[in-house]
DNA sequence: TTGCGAATGCTAATAATTTGCATTCGCATC
DNA sequence: GATGCGAATGCAAATTATTAGCATTCGCAA
């Protein structure tokens, strides 16, 4: 994902100074980023966007599908992750709260059924496996 | 699940007026409530528990792994749901907001490999899944 | 029945998120 | 490149969900 100019431009998302550089941190981050985290990553890099900025352009990429949204237990936050060409899970330490990003999805198949019984559209789904790393077990 | 006391007993949970009262709207309940909707479940059977009582509560089932949290993507409150003998999983309806339990889990499975993968210690997950119910779609 | 620690209810505090509004930006048009 | 308009941003204030402090009450064992 070279040119996220383009990619927002797919999506009919208008290109901002601010969308860009969100989309750089959540392209480069290998994990689920808090509203907080992103906001400080970007004050390491030397900008500063306001907080209700971020919220607003997570709530953008959010409805239009580029992005991911959960909870992490025991924390109320949100966190969010892009959308990946390989679409994946994240699996979370109970404990340091450490994530992992999980390759794969083994829910294909799954949610075929479901449609089928429900008459449901299913179009996303959540999953986060959660447990304790080797050092907190 | 006809005697709740029993139940809590063996979850080593004290037994209380509160937490008996909700864990019987919550075994009642075919879909994933918010602490609003026990505490308004309780009001129309004429009860009143205090929201922190409620909040306090489900943490505590929570922690001792009673129930399920999670949260309904475009509204910012949890969600609980009772873990139930046969463990299952929502599908949401985005536009409506409808929740539909299903039958089964399909992440056994997959569980196992991750654990394999990664050391971790998987303890519980969350998965729910989002679409358009036949109405909304 | 009594007593103690734990649970509850109330109110106030906190933390995350959202909103209102003035300012600024992105981009199409001249 | 200059101009103009609607959309995006930043700031500060408002909301909403959740948590914490503390006095009162309850559950249960002795």
């Amino acid at each position: 994902m070279t040119d996220h100019k383009e990619y927002l431009d797919q999506h009919g998302i208008k290109k901002t100074k601010q969308r860009i550089l969100i989309l750089n941190i959540l392209s480069q981050a290998e994990n689920i980023m808090t509203v907080e985290e992103i906001y400080l990553e970007l004050s390491k890099q030397g900008v500063v966007i306001s907080l209700s900025t971020i919220y607003r352009i997570m709530e953008l990429f959010l409805a239009k599908g580029l992005v991911v949204k959960s909870i992490i237990p025991g924390n109320n936050k949100g966190v969010f992750s892009l959308k990946r060409l390989e679409h994946n899970h994240h699996l979370i330490c109970l404990k340091c709260k450490k994530t992992v990003a999980l390759k794969g999805c083994p829910l294909t198949e799954f949610e075929r059924n479901v449609e089928q019984q429900t008459e449901f559209n299913i179009v996303d789904h959540n999953l986060e496996l959660y447990g304790y790393c080797n050092k907190c077990k």
